[in-house]
DNA sequence: ACACTAGTTTATCAGATGATAAATAAAACT
DNA sequence: AGTTTTATTTATCATCTGATAAACTAGTGT
């Protein structure tokens, strides 16, 4: 059988070394966030109209460029304007919390960040656990200071174990979201909004009322 | 340089096929649970101490020893128990889903299954969108309907999508303990019954709280 | 127009990996 | 004990896959 070279194929532009690494890079995070880490270098190459060798000169090897996809996604994540928002005192901490997930969820909560992520904490990266880390610190820590507040706790001691996890069940039940909308692919509703709006509000309210009493 | 045979060796015992194929998928279940699926016959074969021909006489094809894998650790992990708990009106609902999530974490929250469980889900494995519909079925529905008794709603339209999801937060950050445990390898609370409490009571409380006024 | 530079392709390797066939030996049977 | 059966190993294949070297050619400067 003939193959026919009907189909509009560019003539093989060449590109300057910066712009092909980023080409290859763009597609590498798409390509590695379906296949998984296992996927091979030759399909990658295809998917880019690219010769596999011509990969090795941009990245040396294989792992090279799974580590040029892991700090492509993980660089700069973590926005300053959202400890800002977290413990801006002016408004209600429901209205703060909304928001700060509104804006966490625009810049993570997508299918290749997702998916990298995943397969990168269950390869054991050095990369996911320091993210993971710095999470605590910069955003549930912050938080959970804030909820004593919201709850009339005094805030003299150190933030313990127990109300980070607290905090983490809001947090990885929002996540999970994500999870179960780009990985299970399951039905979730459209609008994550309002989802984020009673979540954080019964969290509030309810961890208000159990302050209370005990 | 010479090996010494000063190793305890066994004088390779014959095992009846039946108690070798037990013992196969055994250890392939927490093989692949640690490696992901692209773990090597050949690592898995010297972990068992036996040849790597030997598992194509049990399993004819890699994909059919995984498949073993993702059968034993999806099956029977909805246990009947779960819904009568959760539906019996005898008990305070805090108190009915304290038991329920005691459970269900003790089946689930495994190393070897949460990791086989994301590990499947990456690969789109059918088996994982049953599983998680099963369990909105089974499991998220029944405490959807649980909660607006417990709310005060009334209780005759089809539960929601935005009420799954709202359940579903708890129940993905509950989950997410697991994944931060045992995929993240980061720091959590030692006793989870605590985190489960404190989250079930809040999301009880806020969820009749925030259920009353609108 | 010619030569040079460098981005890209062609050809190919070496090792890994899933899988098979034949040889071996432990257990079972007579 | 001798024979048969079959669990297990040894040897090996075909293919895949990451990686390399050399050939080729589009673009650039003179």
């Amino acid at each position: 059988m003939t193959v026919r070279k009907t189909d509009t194929k560019l003539p093989k532009k060449r590109l300057r070394p910066e712009n092909r690494e980023q080409q290859i890079l763009d597609e590498a995070v798409s390509f590695f966030a379906e296949k998984g880490i296992s996927g091979k270098t030759r399909e990658l190459a295809d998917r880019l109209g690219i010769t596999q060798p011509l990969l090795y000169r941009y990245f040396p090897t294989k792992r090279d460029l799974i580590e040029g996809v892991f700090e492509k996604v993980y660089l700069n994540k973590l926005n300053p304007e959202w400890l800002k928002t977290i413990t801006d005192r002016d408004r209600t901490l429901q209205d703060r919390l909304c928001e700060f997930y509104r804006s966490y969820s625009a810049a993570t909560y997508r299918y290749d960040w997702i998916r990298v992520y995943m397969f990168s904490a269950l390869m054991g990266e050095e990369m996911n656990r320091r993210y993971t880390k710095l999470i605590e610190k910069e955003i549930l820590t912050p938080i959970c200071v804030e909820l004593r507040e919201h709850c009339g706790l005094p805030s003299k001691k150190r933030v313990s174990q127990a109300e980070l996890d607290h905090i983490w069940v809001l947090h990885g039940g929002l996540f999970y979201f994500a999870i179960r909308k780009h990985i299970y692919h399951g039905r979730v509703s459209k609008n994550f909004s309002v989802v984020v709006e009673r979540a954080v509000n019964a969290m509030l309210e309810g961890t208000k009322s159990i302050s209370a009493d005990p």
